[in-house]
This record gives structure tokens, sequence and C-alpha cells, in this order.
DNA sequence: CCGATTTTGACAACCATTTTCATTTTGGCG
DNA sequence: CGCCAAAATGAAAATGGTTGTCAAAATCGG
């Protein structure tokens, strides 16, 4: 019972970065496949509750999904030209979220923790910034 | 030129966390001011762009603001239940966010770092979690 | 006070996401 | 295989926050 989302899923890890589900959408009807854009919407937050895939809101609000290489807490290191993503982990990132919580008598501790920058290829490529 | 202005950056320093741009219309109009939504949504986004206001993403995709008390750089600790919201600083996670990065090759780096817990008060207080 | 510029705000337009609901698919069973 | 029930699917409509439009009102300069 679910061959489509496994098909979103599959699409998903052919990406190199985060992509929103209308992109994700877009870009299995490219290859013929014949789903709607309510069950790419189900599936991928399936994947999310499910632990299979990442997500994050972009600055104008948008969801983000990313099929991640271990399914271990870790953060991302994301170019926000190209939108590469490298996979990172942050034990002392960790340790000051709790840290920084219990200090102020909070429980239940989480934290978003998401790194922005441009890549090397990105940086040396021409475009914007002299 | 900027009544308006000074009254949404009022509205919300009178709050204790983050609200969205429709609460603080709503506030407003509560204690009889005459503003739109429109007028809100652009004193807001006037407000963040020049530094006054921090931003940040519900889960839910709204833009919530807040009125900090500095206007350096600095993280937020949010109870999840009432919205109680403490300014934090962390320069190990601003090193961190940066060390990271450059070991990737990446430059220009920002990041995004919000923690998110319950409170001492709603802790101990009722309601869900037994 | 007059015209130019900016601000304002009611309302329409946007757009990602969700809901609705009828149809299709899937699975168990005789 | 035929049948019924539950789950999945997807087209279209509804939602809801946010932005764009544009005319009226406030403000400024002279």
């Amino acid at each position: 019972m679910t061959t489509r989302r496994d098909a979103v899923h599959d699409t998903l890890r052919k990406s190199e970065g985060f992509r929103s589900a209308q992109d994700v959408y877009a870009e299995m009807r490219l290859h013929g496949a014949k789903i709607g854009l309510t069950t790419v919407y189900r599936a991928l937050q399936a994947l999310a509750d499910g632990g299979q895939v990442d997500v994050l809101r972009t600055d104008e609000g948008e969801s983000v999904y990313r099929a991640c290489a271990s399914e271990v807490h870790h953060h991302h290191l994301v170019c926000r030209r190209c939108g590469h993503t490298v996979e990172v982990a942050g034990p002392a990132v960790e340790r000051w979220a709790e840290a920084v919580g219990s200090e102020h008598g909070f429980t239940e501790i989480t934290h978003t923790v998401e790194v922005f920058g441009t890549c090397a290829s990105c940086s040396s490529a021409p475009a914007k910034v002299g």
C-alpha cells in the first residue's frame, strides 16, 4: 500500500538538497509518473512522520523535504545558492541547547539549528556578488 | 511618518513572546486603534528590516515577531506552551556554525538557532501531559 | 492654500497546503 | 472469480496567511 509513497521517497533520494512538495510533484510528472499533488503531500507527511525524511521551512514559508543519509539526529549546512546540502553533527550544540534550556528551568527541550552559506563552487562561480 | 509603525512596535513591546501579524492586528483593534491589517504587515516588515524586531517562522509557517531587548545577535528559548521567551547568547554556537561552514568551504555563513521547551511554570501546571 | 509624494487600508489576488468527496485499488473470504 | 469493506488516490474547492492594487487621505514643500 505504498507504491506511490516509495516513488516519492525515491524521487527525493535522487535530489541533492531540499525540495518542496511542488518540486517533487513536478519532477515526478516529468518522469511520467501518474500521481496527484495531494498524494505527494500525503506521502511527504507520512515520510516525515516516520522520520524517513527531514523537513524544514524556507524563508518564504515553504516546507522543503530531504531524504537524509542518516536517520539519527543531525543538522544541515545548506548552500543558499544551489541548495547543495551537507549533513553535519554537532554534539556541542546539542549539549548547549540542553544546558541553556535547563538553566532556565525548561524541560522537554528540542531545537532547530540550520546553517546557511555559499558553497565553494558557488562562491567561485560568476553571478551576483562581484 | 510613523505613528502607525510606532504603535505596532509599541504593541509588540508589551507582549511576552512572539506574536503573529494577525495577533498584533487583533490586539491593536481591541485597544481601539484605527489601523488596517495591511499596514500592520508593512510596519512589521519595516521593523524587521531595520532590525528593531526579530522574526521567525512557526511550525505552521506563520511569521511571528518580537521586539527584543537587545539588538545584537542572540537566540531564543521559547516555551512551546505559553510562548514565554528568553533571549540567550551562544558564543559557542556562533563559533561552531562558522567552523562547520568553513570546514566545508562555505562562505557568508549565517545560521538559525532556536530552542523550544516547556518552561517551569508550564511543566508544573496541569493540562496535557500527566 | 495647491500640487506632489507618501502612507494608509479595503479588497482582490496569490499560492502553498488542506479538505472534501467520489472513484479506484487492494485485501480478505467464500 | 465475484463481492464487500477499508484504505488510497486525486481533482477540484476551500483555507488562510501574506502580498499586490489602487483610490482616498494625510503630509510636505513652497
